[in-house]
DNA sequence: CGTCGGTCGTAC
DNA sequence: GACGTACGACCGACGT
């Protein structure tokens, strides 16, 4: 064919396929309104007019409301999902683009885009006019002929009758009936059971056209055979809901479709909106720093409250509001060392005051008492009903706790609604989420305070820069607040996170870590004595065997004494190709010289007394001679939490020695440590999430999930499964959680790679479903860009459709884990909170004091300890309804490791 | 003397 | 290269 004349656009079908694209999926306006379909869309028009630049572009889009062929079939596209919201509200931006953009846009009532594209072309090709049709759809096939052809822009194929025969196997006349006897299931349109393309083409090969076909449907053998008899009396209306309407009184008509000049003041506009930068930027403008869907940041107000007066008032209008931002100024980063230096407050955008309390520097002004403040206070923070905005409230919350103000009405944290709207995204600071949302960059701290040796602590600030410093935390929070918030209502499953989750823990932690853990601190410095010795014993057996003194910690001269100057085998490398000393190398190394193994001696001594027992004593506060914990709820990606300061999630547990470190962990006197776990949560969510029938069964018959594993892998029974095979079932089965190759079991277990991919296949011959669920999670986050917990938390995984083999292996099989370890973190987030809401109203002096991801460890009086233990454990297993019962194992000791 | 990347090792 | 999520110690290079 020469070059086309009218090139005719099924605008819904490409902005359908633009929604899907994984890389657009992602691509929003700063305040979370979703552009991709847009972009995309547009994109590939803008490609079109390059390519064909003599052609008139025509763009067709499905109309609103019923149309004629619901009025046929009345289950026609019943099974179509509603259109999801993130598209629909793309529409109407591309349909404006499109019209800025001068090409002509027809949306006719009452039919299909299809049948408008048929009967353009058709009145095209009669005009002596060549055609171009641009769509996804294969229903159009069936107006190809000589100078109609398709065009896939995306795959930049185009089909003329000979492309159509290829593709399809039939002629475009054969369309029609080709489409009527396989059905469509996306519009629900029913074919011929069992009948594919494969079938269809067949028949339609050896009889040419459907009516021919029914007039020798006896000759047809097999059970499609019989399916095709019985289903002949549907097959005419399938027919007409498949056939293109190409008859249609199309207005405008075919001579008017022109188009007009660009309207780049719309354009710029549009564009502007959708911040498509690369766009202005070629129309020779720039994204504008404010428009009407990016939050702009309003330039703040901010006022210094010194007077009595002042701040009576302005109590009685955050009385009086519908909530407000507020933001506490302390002397330290720790919550419980922190002393209150000054409180700010937002009630609308750009208005925030600062009162300060406690700045001491020389010549301070004189300032409103700090106890005078926190009394007028009191009322509006204990007050649940007043919603509170703040950015990282559980600090703010311990701060007041510790000036025995009870924060209520903690309703919105800026760092969580980020997190929770996007985990993968790393940092959810104020100064981050203020750039990226609001464009704003805040007054940065070391700006006021200094930094190194010489910062200052906030009470030393003057008091004008801490001022503006403090207010504009305030200010900033409630914008950021106004911009997210928004978003995650949009989005019900996330803000059920986010409100039943998210926010009712932070209280919850912040007693966790106000209650802190009674280390003994005697036991621990003992231990370090101990470990300094073995340490120095091992070092000099070290130097004897390498002929001289060493770093024994360092692994650069680890490896110049073992590789270089010894000559051993290089087992393995560092990712940056260094001879690597990690463990299992040495491990292996061991085997045949002393020296690994003396190293890997000193390695371990080293760690436990330089992580633990050295550390842990200093972590210890004057004020309550406890160890306060900080647990961070906005770093991991999955939901986890993590803990630091010191991290009490990662204490030994593994080997005898380091075992001795949890002796430490003792209760306060009259007291006993309960310390309850989730037996084999991920497994278990595992089995709930993928219905296999074995490992739902093996769950709920309560068996030894290891054991039953290795029945299945081994095909042995039960009772005759060997040490060997129950140990090698569990790396199978812990493998399989992390999305594991056959390489790392390999590695784990020190057996064949093909011994290892043996025990993986059986694995998923005998758990068919759990193969299934894996290969549907990683589908869904190809075609999605994320995955997501039993409760609907995402993860986003940018790099899923990487082209790097290496960065998409990651990815999946982040994707694999995500929605096991994220499920298992959002249930024992419920626990914790009802486990929290139990004891307060309890009242029992029972303690929540630590969360390591399946475990929660209480302190309780002895005499109601084991009723308390009971209680805690049926809380726990009964927090959500699975498929597989959650089983919790608890025990109680005089210290952590007794109580195990 | 601080910061930062690399490596290692602890937990679940 | 090869098994997910964290935190943190230590080393050593680099910059002040």
């Amino acid at each position: 064919m020469q070059k086309p004349q009218l090139i005719l656009v099924d605008g819904s079908s490409y902005l359908y396929r633009a929604f899907y694209v994984p890389q657009l999926k992602r691509m929003m306006t700063a305040s979370g309104q979703p552009t991709g379909a847009v972009f995309g869309t547009i994109n590939m028009l803008k490609s079109l007019a390059s390519e064909y630049p003599e052609a008139q572009i025509v763009t067709i889009f499905d109309a609103k409301g019923k149309i004629f062929r619901h009025e046929m079939y009345g289950d026609y596209k019943a099974n179509r999902p509603p259109m999801p919201d993130e598209l629909r509200s793309q529409i109407d931006y591309l349909h404006r683009s499109i019209k800025a953009l001068g090409l002509p846009l027809i949306a006719m009532p009452g039919v299909e885009a299809d049948d408008v594209i048929g009967t353009y072309a058709k009145l095209a090709c009669e005009a002596g006019k060549t055609v171009l049709v641009a769509t996804g759809d294969k229903d159009l096939a069936q107006i190809v002929n000589a100078s109609v052809h398709l065009i896939d822009t995306m795959k930049k194929v185009i089909y003329d009758e000979a492309g159509v025969v290829k593709k399809y196997g039939v002629k475009p006349e054969q369309i029609i009936d080709y489409l009527t006897l396989m059905g469509d299931s996306s519009d629900n349109i029913p074919g011929v059971p069992k009948v594919g393309p494969k079938t269809a083409v067949k028949w339609l090969n050896e009889y040419q056209t459907l009516d021919n076909l029914i007039e020798h449907a006896d000759e047809i053998g097999g059970k499609v055979g019989e399916y095709f008899r019985e289903f002949i009396p549907q097959l005419p209306l399938s027919k007409d809901l498949v056939t293109i309407r190409c008859e249609l009184d199309v207005d405008p008509p075919l001579k008017d479709l022109q188009s007009t000049e660009p309207d780049q003041a719309t354009l710029i506009e549009i564009y502007g909106e959708l911040q498509f930068k690369k766009w202005l930027a070629e129309m020779g403008e720039s994204l504008p720093a404010a428009s009407a869907t990016t939050a702009e940041f309003t330039k703040g107000e901010y006022e210094i409250i010194f007077a009595q007066e002042r701040l009576l008032e302005w109590v009685e209008e955050l009385a009086n509001s519908q909530g407000f931002a507020f933001d506490t100024e302390t002397t330290s980063v720790l919550a419980q060392e922190a002393e209150l230096v000054g409180v700010s407050f937002a009630i609308e955008a750009g208005r925030a005051a600062y009162v300060p309390v406690a700045h001491k520097y020389s010549d301070a002004p004189t300032q409103l008492q700090r106890e005078w403040v926190l009394a007028q206070l009191q009322p509006l923070l204990e007050n649940s009903e007043l919603p509170k905005i703040g950015q990282n409230l559980k600090y703010d919350q311990s701060v007041l706790s510790n000036y025995d103000i009870e924060l209520r009405g903690v309703r919105f944290d800026t760092m969580l609604e980020s997190y929770v709207l996007n985990s993968v995204n790393s940092r959810h600071d104020m100064d981050t989420l203020s750039e990226l949302h609001l464009g704003h960059t805040p007054v940065a701290f070391t700006e006021v305070a200094g930094k190194g040796k010489a910062q200052l602590t906030f009470d030393q600030i003057e008091i004008e820069k801490a001022g503006h410093y403090a207010a504009e935390d305030a200010d900033v929070t409630l914008q950021l607040h106004n911009t997210l918030m928004p978003q995650l209502t949009n989005q019900p499953a996330l803000h059920r996170i986010f409100n039943e989750i998210e926010m009712p823990l932070i209280g919850v932690l912040s007693r966790i870590e106000s209650n802190g853990v009674l280390i003994d601190d005697t036991l621990l410095m003992q231990q370090s004595q101990e470990l300094a010795q073995g340490m120095q014993e091992t070092e000099i057996k070290a130097y004897d065997l390498a002929g001289g003194e060493f770093n024994l910690a360092s692994p650069k001269q680890i490896q110049e004494i073992l590789y270089d100057k010894m000559g051993l085998p290089v087992l393995k490398k560092t990712p940056k190709g260094a001879p690597s000393t990690a463990e299992d190398v040495l491990q292996d190394l061991a085997l045949e010289h002393e020296l690994p193994r003396l190293i890997l001696e000193h390695r371990s001594l080293g760690k436990l007394k330089s992580t633990y027992t050295d550390k842990l004593p200093t972590m210890i506060s004057s004020r309550t001679g406890r160890v306060h914990t900080s647990y961070h709820q906005a770093v991991a990606a999955t939901g986890r939490l993590s803990s630091s300061d010191p991290n009490l999630q990662n204490i030994p547990i593994r080997t005898e020695q380091g075992r001795r470190i949890r002796e430490a962990f003792v209760p306060a006197s009259g007291n006993t440590i309960i310390a309850a776990d989730y037996s084999q949560i991920e497994l278990r969510i595992m089995a709930h999430l993928s219905g296999d029938d074995t490992l739902v069964a093996a769950f709920s018959d309560g068996l030894d999930i290891h054991r039953a594993t290795a029945a299945e892998i081994f095909d042995t029974a039960l009772s005759e499964v060997t040490d060997e095979q129950r140990r090698h079932s569990k790396a199978v089965n812990f493998g399989l959680i992390y999305g594991m190759s056959a390489f790392g079991l390999a590695k784990q277990l020190h057996v064949e790679r093909k011994q290892a991919q043996a025990y993986i296949d059986q694995y998923f011959a005998r758990y068919p479903g759990v193969a299934e669920y894996m290969e549907r999670t990683r589908e869904q986050a190809r075609e999605q860009g994320f995955v997501e917990t039993v409760f609907g938390r995402r993860l986003y995984l940018p790099d899923i459709n990487a082209r790097n083999h290496n960065v998409r292996q990651y990815a999946e099989r982040t994707a694999i884990n995500a929605p096991m370890q994220g499920t298992a973190a959002d249930i024992i987030k419920l626990a914790m909170i009802e486990t929290d809401h139990w004891l307060q109203q309890a009242d029992n002096g029972c303690k929540m004091i630590m969360q390591v991801h399946d475990e929660l460890v209480l302190e309780a009086p002895q005499e109601t300890a084991s009723e308390i233990q009971a209680a805690v454990i049926s809380l726990m297993q009964q927090v959500v309804d699975l498929a597989i019962p959650l089983v919790v194992d608890a025990a109680q000791g005089q210290n952590w490791s007794a109580a195990h």
